[in-house]
DNA sequence: CGCCAAACTGACAACGATGTCAGAATGACG
DNA sequence: CGTCATTCTGACATCGTTGTCAGTTTGGCG
C-alpha cells in the first residue's frame, strides 16, 4: 500500500484534514478528546507528515545547511556531528554543503542549495565564515545566519565562538609557570582568523610575564602536520633552541612531536609541545599533547538552537545578546608539556 | 521582492508553466526556438526550481540519505565526502543520518527520514550496512539502497566494495618478501565484517607461503590506538616477540608504534609495522605506516552513480552485475615496514 | 492540394500539507 | 432565556512544480 497522509488520518479519525494538522502542530484551539483520537489513529497508521507538503505550504523546510570549507577534517566533523545531534533535538534535518572558494561556481552552488532547499537557516563554519562575499550571499537570500568561529559578527548574524585569545593567553600562561622562557610559537595560516587571535593571545601572556618574544621563534605554517614537522626541525636545530613550543594547532603540534623524535630530543625532558584544538591527533600522539579543548561539538549544537530560536529567525541577532554565544574552553594538560631545565 | 517561480519565467517567455517545465527537465518536444528562449529568461531572472515542489508534485525527492555509524570517524569524513562529490556532480543534495545501534529509538529516526524526506535512495556505510534490522526497513520503505563494504549482499540492494581479503594477503605477502615470519596479526572487532575478510586474506597468505600462523600472536582489538597500543605492548614484550605486526587498521597499527617507542623498539629495523585503510594517521605518524589505501570516497562516489542509475531505480541489482561494484586497493609502502635481520 | 501522423503546446488537476476565514458549538452573563 | 464573546472546527484556496490529456501546428507524402 502507498504511503499514509494526513487525509487518511483525518479520515480514519473522523475529522478535518485541518484539525488534524493542528494536532500534529501543537496548536491550541482543539478539544483534548479529539486531540487525543487524531493522536491515537496517527500512533496507528504511523503517519508520518510529508517534508515536501508542509515545506511548500508553510514556507519553513526544516532544513538547515551546513557550509563547510573542507568536509574531511576532523574539525568538521566534529562540527557536523554537533549539529547533527541539534537537528536531531529539534526534528530539522542537516544538509551539508562543501565551499571551496578556490574552485569556480562556488557560489552558485551555495545559491542554489538556498534557493532550491529553502533553507531555513545556515551553519557557517571557519575560515569561510570570514569571507565576505559568502557573507553577502546569505544576506541577499535573507537566510537566517550563524556564524562559528568568526573573527567578526556582521550586523544580523548570530555567531558561536570561544574565546582563542584567552584560551592561548592561558596555555602560555601554563609554559610560562613551567620556566620556560625561549617560547617558540607556530602561527597558523593567515585566512583563519582564530590563528590571529591565538596569537595575540600568546604575546598577550609573555607581555604579561615582562618576556620578550624573540621573533626568529615565531614562525608560520598552514595547520598541517607536515608544516610543523618542517618548522619544528628548524626550530630545534637552531644554535639557541626554544625550550617550548607552542603551535596554533594540533596537527602542527604533531609535525614538532615527530621533529623532536627524529631529532632524538626527548619530549617533554628537553622540548615541550603544545598545540590547540584536542584535534584527536592530539591523543593519539605519544606522548600526548597538551592542547586546548575547543567546544566544537557545542558551538555547532548552539548554532542550531540559535537558529531554531523564533526570535532569531524573525528579528536576527539584533534582538539581543543571546545570539552572540561564547562557549568556556578547557587546558588538557598531558604529557608533552613539562618543567624547564636548563642544559 | 520575492523568489522567482516558474510562473515567472512562464510569463516573461511568453508560454506557458508546463513549457519551462519542460525546458528546464530536457524533455524532447519543445521547439529549439522556444528552448532558447525560455533558457534566456531562465538565466536572466536567475531562476531555481523549488526543490520541494518539485519533489511534491513528481514524487522524486533528489535526496539522497547517508546511514552512517559513527560521523566523527576519519572513516566517516572520507566516505561523506566522496558521497558528497557525487552528488554535487548529479544534482542531488545529500542528508547525513547517524545512526547508533546502540541508541534506543534509531529505527524510528531512520524511519521518519524516509517518510518525512521520501528520500529517492541510501547509502549505508559499514558496520551497519551489515545489520539484518537496519536492512528490513529500507526494504519494507522500498528506498533504492547500496551498501558500502558490506559482508553481505541482500537481494536487490547494489554494493560497492574493494578486496579486504585480497589486499590483507598482499599485504602478508610484502611481509613475508621482506623476510619476516613471526607475524603478529591484530584483529578488528567482531562488528566489523571487514575485520574478519582482512584476517582470512592474512591467514591465506601465511598458508600460502607454508608458515604456520602463531595464535599466540593473534590477538583482537577494537580498531582504537589505544587498542592498539596495549596490544602492541604486550606482543613486543613477549618472550619471543614477532618481528612484524600487522594491524586490521591504521589507528591500531599507529598504537603499535607508540608502543614500539616507549619500549625503545627501533621501527623498522627491529619491528615491522603496517595498518589498512590509509587513514591520516598513517600518514602523519613516524615512520608513515605502510598500509592499503582503501577508495573510500571513490566507494560512495560509485554508491551516488548507482542511485542514480534510473536502471537501477527500476529494477533493483537484479538488473544486473553493474550495481555490484568492486573498486581496485593499493598497497601504500612506507616507512613502517623493513627487512627482517636477525638479532 | 489534402490528409494524417508526428511534433508541439498549454489547461488543468494533482501532490500533501498549512493559512485564512467563516460558521458552529460552547459558555458566561445580564 | 437571549445575547455575545470565546472556543472549536472545517471548507477551501494556496504553495510551485509536474503528469495527463486534449488541442494545435507542422511536415511528409500521395
Amino acid at each position: 500500500m502507498s504511503v499514509v497522509t494526513i487525509k487518511d488520518v483525518a479520515a480514519r479519525a473522523g475529522v478535518s484534514a485541518k484539525t488534524v494538522s493542528r494536532v500534529i502542530n501543537g496548536e491550541a484551539h482543539v478539544r483534548a478528546e479529539l486531540r487525543e483520537a487524531v493522536q491515537r489513529v496517527v500512533a496507528e497508521l504511523d503517519y508520518r507528515p510529508n517534508a515536501f507538503a508542509r515545506s511548500l505550504s508553510s514556507s519553513r523546510s526544516y532544513l538547515l545547511g551546513l557550509f563547510i570549507d573542507d568536509p574531511v577534517s576532523g574539525y568538521a566533523a566534529d562540527i557536523q556531528h554537533g549539529a547533527l545531534i541539534g537537528c536531531r533535538l529539534r526534528s530539522y534535518h542537516l544538509v551539508v554543503e562543501p565551499v571551496e572558494l578556490s574552485a569556480r561556481g562556488w557560489a552558485d552552488d551555495v545559491r542554489s542549495a538556498i534557493a532550491a532547499l529553502r533553507l531555513d537557516g545556515a551553519i557557517v563554519a571557519p575560515p569561510i565564515c570570514d569571507d565576505p562575499e559568502l557573507m553577502a550571499i546569505f544576506a541577499e537570500a535573507a537566510v537566517p545566519t550563524v556564524l562559528v568561529a568568526p573573527s567578526a559578527a556582521p550586523p544580523g548574524v548570530g555567531t558561536v565562538r570561544m574565546d582563542d585569545r584567552l584560551a592561548a593567553r592561558e596555555m602560555t600562561e601554563h609554559l610560562l609557570g613551567l620556566g620556560h622562557r625561549a617560547i617558540a610559537f607556530i602561527q597558523g595560516p593567515v585566512t583563519h582568523s582564530a590563528s590571529a587571535r591565538r596569537e595575540e593571545g600568546f604575546r598577550a601572556a609573555m607581555a604579561g610575564a615582562g618576556v620578550a618574544v624573540d621573533e626568529r621563534l615565531v614562525v608560520r605554517g598552514d595547520f598541517t602536520s607536515r608544516a610543523g614537522m618542517e618548522l619544528g626541525e628548524s626550530l630545534v636545530t637552531l644554535p639557541e633552541p626554544p625550550s617550548a613550543i607552542f603551535a596554533a594547532n594540533d596537527d602542527m603540534a604533531l609535525g614538532v612531536l615527530i621533529a623532536a623524535m627524529k631529532c632524538a630530543i626527548p619530549v617533554p625532558e628537553r622540548l615541550s609541545v603544545c598545540g590547540f584544538d584536542d584535534a584527536p591527533s592530539s591523543r593519539t600522539a605519544w606522548p600526548q599533547i597538551t592542547t586546548v579543548r575547543q567546544p566544537k561539538a557545542e558551538m555547532a549544537k548552539a548554532a542550531v538552537d540559535i537558529l531554531a530560536d523564533p526570535r532569531f529567525r524573525r528579528e536576527g541577532s539584533a534582538a539581543g545578546t543571546d545570539y552572540q554565544i561564547r562557549l568556556a574552553h578547557e587546558l588538557v594538560l598531558r604529557g608533552s608539556t613539562g618543567p624547564f631545565f636548563p642544559r
